[in-house]
DNA sequence: CGGATCTGAGAGCAGTGCTCTCGATTCGAG
DNA sequence: CTCGAATCGAGAGCACTGCTCTCAGATCCG
């Protein structure tokens, strides 16, 4: 189908909004994120904007689409650059990822991880799928090196033991579907705290607040904090 | 010095202001905070209400400030009803404090530990004595326990372990200093990683990371994350 | 009592999201 | 190629925001 002119010029004009709405977003975060500046930018009057994008939230979504999208593929292609066989490796490498890029956008990290946007409810017909690829990639990590035996179970066990088990967590076979794995109850949960832990750290680090500059080092505490993480796994 | 009546009503006028920015920060979150609405609420006209508050920032400080003293007593509270011999206990009861507060005052939660405000900057003299209660209680759980011998330091390093510590990260010595603990790096390190942690958590949680309903039974998750953390330090 | 201070009202400026209408352009079927 | 239909940008307008300024009245205090 050829794609006429109009169309043509449509797209490109889409792209060119999302284009400079990341800019806004990283100059002014979200809340300041406002379509006549955009349109202004654009060298259009306000409500032409309109044409291409619903609303505000309409183009927050967007944004938060592709969010997802990069951070996704940053850390995809960090993790696949350590052999399958290093788990320990691979979660160093999806941290680390997940730092980087988050320092490096940090006005769309915390549109994704901060909080909520008041009155914007994030359609999740469109946002699920990109957000679970991150913890997806997580889990399969977790996954393989449990199938391969390289979790030391013994020392799992001797630290999560019996008796620091309180209670058997339902909804865990929902999360062995969404992430399509096939772990014991512990190790499941002990990959949702890595998963829940990390991005603590990030946003803490980010979002300032472990005060102006009290930690020396973020470097070398990230570091450290990711090797404990491994070490909750006992991965080898 | 008798309060004139004017200065009653001033202090009155001033707890009002405070109190109906709660409610509107409970309602419509942080970005729908507006003066002009308190104004309305107040029955006076909206320039009448800078007679009191000199912007809607400093009605937000006033408003992140009264969250972390809140959140702080609670906190203290909970961890003072749990004997400083039961090291466990105190973080649990810290741990679980915090998510009970967050999930009662979600906005204001997410005004001290999400996102930055765009475009604010919290005065540091006026927050930090605040916001610091908190992870100053969780370090001095630490080194109490530490202090008592009842960290299990064998444990401790055989998870540690020397290779696994990557890098001396220097700037420790602040954190010494500024909780007025004396711990060494690598449980300074573990505790920095908890509070981060404890705080991914909830975030998770309250922020809606999760999504909708994937995880079955929140309250267990938590207890079994929270257990986790303590046998990360090693804790009795 | 009377000057100084404080307070609320009201108008006004610049900005926002969003809706509507109205010409002009472009598309595509006949 | 033509003509109705679809699309597009401009502009005005509504209701809202934070914030400033001025003005008149109330209150304080020496």
């Amino acid at each position: 189908m050829a794609t006429t002119p109009r169309a043509r010029a449509r797209a490109q004009t889409m792209d060119e909004i999302v284009r400079i709405g990341r800019r806004h977003l990283a100059t002014d975060g979200a809340a300041g994120l406002s379509l006549r500046a955009i349109a202004r930018d654009l060298g259009v009057v306000s409500s032409a904007v309109y044409r291409y994008v619903q609303s505000r939230d309409e183009l927050l979504t967007l944004l938060i689409v592709e969010g997802y999208d990069e951070l996704s593929r940053r850390v995809e292609d960090a993790v696949a650059e350590v052999p399958t066989a290093d788990p320990r490796g691979r979660l160093g490498a999806l941290g680390r990822a997940v730092r980087t890029w988050a320092r490096a956008e940090p006005a769309t990290y915390a549109l994704l991880f901060g909080s909520p946007v008041p009155g914007y409810r994030a359609p999740e017909e469109r946002t699920v799928a990109a957000g679970t690829r991150v913890p997806r990639l997580l889990m399969s990590i977790v996954s393989d090196a449990y199938a391969a035996g390289r979790i030391d179970i013994a020392a799992h066990h001797r630290a999560t033991g019996a008796s620091a088990t309180p209670a058997l967590v339902s909804g865990f076979e929902e999360v062995r579907e969404a992430f399509g794995i096939d772990l014991p109850d512990d190790v499941v949960a002990t990959g949702v705290l890595v998963w829940s832990a990390l991005f603590g750290c990030v946003s803490f680090e980010v979002f300032g607040q472990y005060g102006a500059d009290a930690m020396g080092d973020p470097d070398a505490l990230f570091e450290l904090q990711v090797t404990r993480l491994a070490d909750l796994l006992c991965l080898p």
